[in-house]
DNA sequence: GCGTGATCATGA
DNA sequence: TCATGATCACGC
């Protein structure tokens, strides 16, 4: 027996409305919905929770870069919590661009339409609990505030700034205050094009944008204080 | 290899 | 204990 994803969401508040009916159940309760079996653990299946929420909520997108639910422009991420509410891991944004950076700005910036509007969903992430008997929390939808997203672009332009000078290479997870570089590619071999110190191109390792825990905590208080 | 979904595992 | 750098799976 095979069950089919379900149907995408017209609007955001059908969207909101169906992540609101997720919260309080277990993963072991949406795979069995879903006709999944979950994997005993995340380590060989690090995007199970994402993608089984996508298929509860009917998420279209796939592995095209473009938001989740495309006809409403609203990017759909889980993010895993601790008992106490903190989120446990960074969160992946987008794949950065390393060539091709003429007329690239914050206004135009993938990020910034990625983050334009986000669908969160807290789940929780503790291993001590296993996998099946982890809670979906409330969901969240966000826009950046005014005070975030100047946080956002002041260290997104600094690192593009060094991407276009050819310091890719120099650039750590330490740099930025909430938005960080880091790799973002099957394993450490892989290579991509990128600016050199010289302004000729180079091969190094893919990177993404990732949120750092303490940006994504603080717009999760935020939520919960109001 | 790229972009999607992310978490793992180890050194500081 | 925790964040960084590395890694896993999938479709194309």
């Amino acid at each position: 027996m095979t069950i089919s994803r379900q149907p995408a969401p017209n609007s955001e508040s059908e969207l909101f409305s169906r992540a609101q009916a997720l919260a309080g159940f277990t993963l072991g309760e949406l795979a069995e919905l879903a006709g999944q079996i979950a994997p005993p653990d995340l380590r060989r299946d690090k995007g199970w929770v994402g993608q089984l929420l996508e298929w509860h909520l009917g998420a279209t997108a796939g592995s095209q870069p473009v938001p989740d639910f495309a006809n409403l422009g609203i990017e759909l991420k889980t993010i895993p919590i601790s008992h106490l509410g903190k989120p446990l891991e960074t969160t992946f944004v987008c794949v950065a661009p390393l060539i091709g950076l003429q007329g690239v700005n914050w206004e135009n910036s993938h990020i910034r339409h990625k983050l334009a509007r986000v669908l969160w969903i807290p789940v929780e992430g503790e291993r001590e609990i296993p996998l099946t008997e982890r809670h979906v929390g409330s969901p969240l939808l966000w826009s950046p505030s005014a005070d975030e997203e100047a946080r956002l672009r002041q260290d997104w332009e600094e690192l593009m700034e060094l991407i276009v000078l050819g310091k890719v290479e120099q650039i750590t997870a330490r740099h930025g205050e909430v938005l960080q570089l880091r790799p973002k590619a099957a394993n450490s071999r892989v290579q991509t094009d990128a600016y050199g110190a010289d302004g000729h191109p180079i091969k190094t390792l893919p990177r993404g944008f990732y949120l750092k825990t303490q940006f994504t905590a603080e717009l999760l208080k935020r939520h919960f204080m109001l």
